[in-house]
RNA sequence: UGGGGUGUAGCCAAGCGGUAAGGCAGCGGGUUUUGAUCCCGCCAUUCGCAGGUUCGAAUCCUGCCACCCCAGCCA
């Protein structure tokens, strides 16, 4: 595992691991992380990652990547692509052991025979809606197949015709024998093989029976020598299940099933209901759009995988629902930013400020560092003149208490250059302020003038008129107006955030940002941590996202 | 009205019979040419509720309440 894997405390999955450990119940730790290709890997699959990979790398054990390739009609190559594109971008490295379920399809096969021998398994001929009504309800027994004690051979020669290709889709089913009176659904005579005349993605049509999950996902743990299966709470019920499939088979090794609860992320969904329906009709951009929490969407966002994992190690594994705010990921995603990106300036919103005693065609060449606290990041020229422009956000003509920004009458800091002045505000002829003219202090030149030292209240980002580069640059917010917009009956789709993405074209950069490469990251300082989009973004025509804003505790007092 | 789980601060989460860690958020202050960062300080007399056991209970017992999951030939 390439990961720094130090993030995690010790959560009651760990303390398991340890004490088995340290009893003897095992001399080595085999983990794995079981995704079905039939989607893209979300946050909600990174905690299960770090959890799974995290304990084998802590534990100096074994963590599997295998796909469960069960279901031929839903599944498709792209997503194993995107999958393990995921995993190791998240810093993640299985090794050799990369796995499918498919991989064992021969001795899923020869088990349900086994079982079938055994007389814990039979060939049943009830329809889809009929055993459904034979299930039972909750609070009500399921009553016996008709087929239920169809005779051992009878099963032999039914389930091999199945395999054969003898029957079409649904006409039979294979299913464990355990009690249809069983109080817990699961155990009412599961379905473990179906026929599906499909093709798979790597058997092609060697199979047109396949095994369910309950089946499939047991003898692969078990094939593969997992000490401990984790997975989500919603298979706690299955548990049960899991351990009679081994009590009834002889598997070489007796791994046990472990639940945790699955992360819920404030404001967005991550449901494999959900998130399909987002891109379909084109709601978002893609794939890898960058307001879905989807791993290849955060990493296009901007969100690094370190601050990934910090992230999954914070928010802890228990078996209690938990509901994450955004600010816990934010929080993460800033620290690390806040480290590795240089500093640069961009002005999103300009407004045109003019230096009306700076002489008339001169330009000179100003020097900022590229980070505070990292002095080994070098600095970089910066172009000063006549003509610059500003945010519009730091310049009020009647500001409240306590704005210590631009004002009439009042001095600012230019940010590694000059004090300056506003003497006069321009406005045209519907009242909009369009330019401000200004003076600038010639001994306050940031490091070498008279008046460097000279202290104003405020500091303001800028960039000089005639040496900007124009970009787009996107903003996001949240993606629902909703704290859980997929919880109830409702269309959650009403409740997407109109303003989650807002572009701006006539964003103006410093010199130094138009070579900015794909993936680069950089504070703008003031404003936040932005990336060099990886689709859209070109050296000299670039591209940025808003990674995610600075704390900004002026716009907080202000509500 | 069946079964399986879970309740510690706004959100997470330690705690494992000896008197409520930590993080995020929030609040107050210091440093600052980023209202950032950094640094300090504050933030649960109480652990879903009610009883009980004990010198002592978030931890043990009993009862109750709330919430989540389960009736796919999905995973």
């Amino acid at each position: 595992m390439t990961a720094d894997t130090d993030i995690a405390g010790h959560d009651f999955i760990r303390q398991i691991v340890a004490d088995d450990l340290a009893s003897g119940r095992h001399a080595r730790v085999v983990t794995r992380f079981p995704p079905e290709p039939n989607g893209f890997l979300h946050v909600g699959h990174a905690k299960s990652i770090c959890l799974n990979f995290g304990i084998a790398a802590e534990f100096g054990g074994l963590c599997y990547l295998r796909l469960d390739d069960t279901n031929p009609v839903k599944e498709e190559q792209a997503y194993v692509d995107a999958i393990l594109e995921g995993v190791s971008w998240l810093g993640f490295d299985w090794g050799p052991r990369l796995t499918h379920a498919s991989d064992y399809f021969e001795a899923m096969h020869d088990c349900a025979v086994a079982l079938i021998r055994a007389g814990k398994a039979y060939v049943d001929g009830l329809s889809a809606e009929q055993i459904r009504e034979y299930r039972g309800t909750l609070t009500e027994p399921g009553r016996n197949s008709p087929d239920r004690e169809r005779p051992v051979e009878e099963n032999l020669d039914l389930f091999a015709r199945m395999r054969a290709g003898e029957f079409p889709d649904g006409r039979y089913v294979l299913r464990a024998k355990i009690d249809m009176a069983s109080p817990n659904m699961n155990l009412r005579d599961p379905a473990l093989y179906r026929i599906r005349r499909a093709s798979h993605q790597r058997t092609g049509d060697a199979w047109c029976i396949y095994p369910m999950y309950d089946f499939a996902h047991t003898i692969s743990d078990a094939l593969e020598g997992i000490t401990h299966s984790i997975c989500t709470l919603e298979f706690e019920d299955h548990r049960p299940l899991y351990e009679w499939i081994l009590d009834q088979l002889e598997l070489p090794a007796r791994p046990r099933q472990y639940e945790f609860s699955r992360l819920n992320l404030a404001y967005t969904v991550t449901s494999k209901r959900t998130l399909p329906e987002l891109i379909e009709p084109g709601h978002v951009s893609g794939g890898d759009a960058p307001r879905l929490p989807r791993l290849l969407g955060m990493r296009r966002r901007g969100y690094s995988p370190e601050a990934l994992r910090d992230f999954c190690g914070r928010i802890g594994v228990t078996k209690k629902e938990q509901l994450i705010e955004m600010s816990l990921l934010e929080s993460c995603v800033r620290e690390d930013l806040n480290q590795r990106a240089p500093r640069a300036m961009a002005v999103l919103d300009p407004l045109k400020v003019v230096l009306t005693n700076y002489p008339e065609g001169q330009v000179e060449t100003l020097v900022a560092a590229n980070h505070p606290e990292r002095p080994e990041l070098g600095s970089r020229e910066l172009p000063f003149g006549r003509e610059l422009y500003i945010e519009r956000a730091d310049f009020m003509e009647d500001p409240p208490k306590k704005f210590f920004r631009l004002r009439p009458g009042g001095e600012v800091r230019l940010r590694f250059a000059y004090i300056i002045r506003c003497e006069e505000v321009v406005k045209d002829a519907q009242g909009n302020i369009v330019e401000l003219r200004c003076t600038y202090d010639a001994d306050t030149r940031s490091g070498s003038g008279a008046s460097a030292e000279r202290k104003v209240k405020g500091t303001i980002h800028w960039v000089a008129a005639h040496a900007a580069q124009r970009a787009e640059v996107r903003l996001y917010d949240r993606l629902f107006t909703e704290e859980r917009p997929d919880a109830g009956e409702r269309d959650f789709k009403a409740l997407l955030n109109p303003a989650s993405l807002e572009r701006r074209e006539a964003c103006l950069l410093e010199p130094a940002l138009a070579a900015a490469a794909p993936g680069d990251w950089f504070q703008f300082e003031r404003l936040g941590y932005f990336v060099a989009d990886r689709v859209d973004s070109r050296p000299g025509q670039p591209v940025f996202n808003r990674v995610v804003g600075l704390r900004d505790s002026w716009a907080r007092a202000r509500g």
